[in-house]
DNA sequence: CTCGCTGCAAAGCCTTTGCATTCGC
DNA sequence: GCGAATGCAAAGGCTTTGCAGCGAG
């Protein structure tokens, strides 16, 4: 089924009201897949298309969208909340964020499915959703710590 | 090596200053094992031992005991960054949170040592730490619920 | 004695909220 | 037309910052 007409239904079954703010929202998600946006850069996207909505109106959407499943919240520890679709048919996916340069990469394979079965089982949660992250040093900013290694040591062979 | 000591040593190795209010903070989340303290929580739990410390020190000491590697960052979703005392002797420990009543639980075993292995080799990246939530609903909102359905069968039965 | 650290208050930023107006149904 | 949703501006809450004074080395 087509997402927007999902989203209807959803919209319906809760009583609540099809607008063309809420279209507007999930649309930036769905033209921007595989991207964590702020409320802030959804705003932004907005605007570049001339679709002026209120940021308020957007935290609002963001929210509600996440609660029927359109979009998962996620958090890089960089105090920002970010939102991106969330694709029931495709597997999760997961974070591999660099502390130094703060690029996030995606790992797109989900390993956890069987895990997150384990722990239901063994600690009576239901659970719907999990998040992981990876914290390091992605390969671009360690051949950089190569680099100035290298100088210093040039430097003082010299002296 | 006790980790008052070993905060001596990283802070003298930083060419920092070893003061009251940096071994004080970090008291409060050796004291508090197991708990995901908020700044504000941790000067709370520092006015009651009559240690006054202004938020400012509190803000700015947690974030350098994280980059010493004393403390781990953590988020739950909630708006509010937390720490907890990183035990290089024990194993990461991952979270579980229910999103009815917001309650944190905790899974002690590290299931993720060898994918952390298997992403790095992959990937090039040099993993230093991660962080695993899953979200659901515990067992007791489980109840909750199956008491107000029973409820709501109760009343249509008695109608 | 020097320079880093702290405390205080103010500023900054992201997010939420109150309320009048608009608009879906 | 009714009640929900939006927009605006203001408020709220957490975190950071500037700067004077303090204190570790």
């Amino acid at each position: 089924m087509e997402i927007y007409e999902r989203l209807g239904n959803e919209l319906k079954r809760r009583k609540l009201r099809i607008t063309s703010q809420r279209e507007a929202v999930l649309s930036i998600f769905i033209e921007n897949k595989g991207e964590h946006l702020t409320a802030d850069e959804v705003y932004e996207k907005l605007s570049h298309k001339n679709s002026h909505i209120s940021k308020a109106t957007i935290y609002r959407s963001v929210e509600l969208l996440r609660e029927m499943n359109f979009l998962s919240k996620i958090n890089f520890g960089d105090g920002l909340e970010r939102y991106e679709v969330r694709d029931a048919h495709t597997h999760q996916h997961h974070h591999l964020i660099c502390n130094e340069c703060g690029k996030v990469y995606e790992i797109e394979e989900d390993l956890l499915d069987d895990l997150e079965k384990l722990i239901g089982k063994r600690t009576g949660f239901k659970i719907v959703d999990h998040q992981l992250n990876f914290y390091g040093v992605c390969p671009r900013c360690q051949n950089h710590h190569k680099e100035e290694i290298e100088k210093v040591e040039v430097q003082q062979v010299r002296k």
